[in-house]
DNA sequence: TGTACATCAGTGAACGCGCGTTCACTGATGTAC
DNA sequence: TGTACATCAGTGAACGCGCGTTCACTGATGTAC
């Protein structure tokens, strides 16, 4: 039966909203088409009417992933003004780190959540837009540090791979010593928020 | 054929190593039993007189890979005295985030391996001895950091989360961009020198 | 020391199952007239 | 505005394939005598 063209587009969205949930929660291999579409409300047969295989959709959930993560860096880099522009970074940071986060079911930053795959799967599509998301990701967080263009940049680097560490390792520990994936959360939040300028202690 | 107990232990010994390396080339799902069996000289149907299942030999790779690293940290950790004992950490950090190991066949840190693995499968058998050896994995750094028990353990845990993100980092993007996974090894390594006292330029 | 035999790791066919993908079919939609 | 018809997203059975695991069988080993 032929459907309306906005309940085409919908539907299409709900296929790309329910790959996002589960591929962040059992990662690109333990969902298969039939598991995405049935969360969908879909039958497994139609999912090649939108995607043209089922890499299209990892690249395409790999997209969508890094613009939400990028518009939300963005939108708080406008939010917070100078002389304290990093009191937003400091924010994303327990933000980023908190336990809620750890705790969803899926990884909420796309890196954490499809690093892994992405090293190891040879499909240049997925590696393609994922590398062009943490370019994206990178420049938008580096918009939110303080200093010249060359050093902010390499601040953002470091403060994302020690960020991207600390809750990769804190997820891989929830099952099996939920006390160490506590520590490295407050260890590491604790750190960054040391070195990062704290705007009250900062010298006037 | 029965074979004589030699033999039955050095060949047990080649489907670990086999499994060793494929694990963290492809990780667990993408190695079946069959591969991993003909990597290692044998056939697929004698996997079961050695391993009660795949994921016991998940569990058993991860305790092999921890055991090994944490045994390099320690011999690291013998090596260097007093009063320049951080010299090691500085060498670790430099060999950590080398191109050598980034560009490695499979990953070499079984942290960077298998985490995403880990924080996703519902094995319990494998969280369990993932944990264990992320346990051990910090105590052994901790060892090398100056500082008292409870500093140099929070600066371990930094540091660790800080190494573990970057190269999670590169080897993602090694496909996709390969000019900034070098940046991000190269801003990391130079960011943690910076902030580990290096001897030359520490107080008199 | 020599012989008969129970043991058990290795082999490869076979098991049921779930995978990504294809396909003939359905029927509401949107268009042509 | 009303009618006839081409379109095409959704359905569910079916495709070939590879998976983890099981099993009957083989035959060198190590033991009992």
């Amino acid at each position: 039966m032929k459907l309306s063209v906005t309940r085409v587009a919908e539907n299409r969205q709900k296929v790309i909203d329910a790959a996002s949930r589960l591929f962040r929660k059992s990662g690109f291999d333990r969902v298969s088409v039939a598991d995405l579409m049935r969360d969908a409300g879909l039958t497994h047969g139609g999912f090649y009417n939108h995607f043209d295989s089922k890499t299209a959709l990892e690249a395409e959930v790999c997209r969508r992933a890094f613009a939400h993560s990028v518009a939300g860096l963005d939108g708080m880099n406008r939010a917070s003004e100078r002389p304290d522009r990093e009191a937003g970074l400091r924010g994303y940071v327990a933000h980023y780190l908190s336990r809620k986060r750890r705790d969803a079911d899926g990884a909420p930053c796309p890196m954490v959540a499809f690093a892994g795959d992405v090293a190891r799967a040879p499909e240049a599509m997925v590696a393609g837009a994922y590398a062009e998301g943490v370019r994206a990701y990178i420049a938008a967080l580096s918009a939110t540090v303080d200093g010249d263009d060359a050093t902010a940049r390499e601040r953002a680097i470091c403060t994302a791979s020690t960020l991207i560490g600390a809750l990769t390792l804190a997820r891989s520990l929830r099952a099996g010593d939920a006390a160490l994936s506590d520590e490295i959360l407050e260890a590491v939040r604790k750190n960054l928020r040391a070195n990062l300028p704290d705007g009250t202690s900062s010298p006037v």
